[in-house]
DNA sequence: AAGTTAATTAACTTTTTGGTTTAATAAGTC
DNA sequence: GACTTATTAAACCAAAAAGTTAATTAACTT
């Protein structure tokens, strides 16, 4: 669930601006242009994957950003990684070397 | 792109099968229980977001793992990182000596 | 108590997504 | 050339997503 919340461009604007401080909801929608409904709805998708969660202050919900999935996304990448570290530039430099020719030369 | 492409559990699981090396189509779908015809158009989404690539040996069309896009994701989270690495103990910690009413002492 | 501000709920519309079945394309085999 | 195998294309459908406006709830301000 947390990949498809963070597939909408809007949800992943909201992130970034809370990754710099807790925000209201109208605060949040502020930049965008689309009603306050709109962003109200994409606000609970990020709440029910858990990357955000809502206060209470007075009338304002303050919203502030829950690492922990993104965590899990970085954590679901890492069997990934070693397709471009170092490992993968070796292998591409030796796919370009079987490229060029020497496929059937077994000494490359 | 990249994220609604991995938005699909079918998708990443194509993803997770192809880590372990190439596949055609027929032996990608072998798993699922969809038409191969849905698999098929995975596959192309998966395509046009970069995450794959496709080349041609005979009938068969071997897919293959294209990690840029999921590099980038990993660049994307970069900005996030510090919410979950040492700081955010210190600040989780920091937190709950707050909770436990040290707030209006300076000295804490 | 009347009015304002912040946010959510409800009802509705449009577009996108994920699937289906049937037909078409293209290569390999008999 | 006819048949089978691998894959894609076309046409269609149902459900989900992303937005709208209008109504509701809840707290604060006069």
């Amino acid at each position: 669930m947390t990949l498809s919340a963070l597939a909408d461009p809007t949800r992943r604007a909201i992130l970034a601006r809370l990754a710099a401080g807790e925000a209201s909801v109208s605060e949040l929608a502020e930049p965008f242009d689309m009603s306050l409904v709109a962003v109200s709805k994409h606000l609970k998708v990020l709440e029910k994957a858990g990357l955000i969660s809502k206060g209470r202050e007075a009338q304002w919900r303050p919203c502030r950003l829950e690492p922990k999935p993104l965590r899990q996304v970085d954590d679901w990448l890492e069997s990934y990684r070693l397709f471009w570290s170092d490992n993968l530039d070796r292998l591409e430099a030796y796919a370009a070397l079987l490229q060029k020719g020497e496929k059937n030369d077994p000494s490359n």
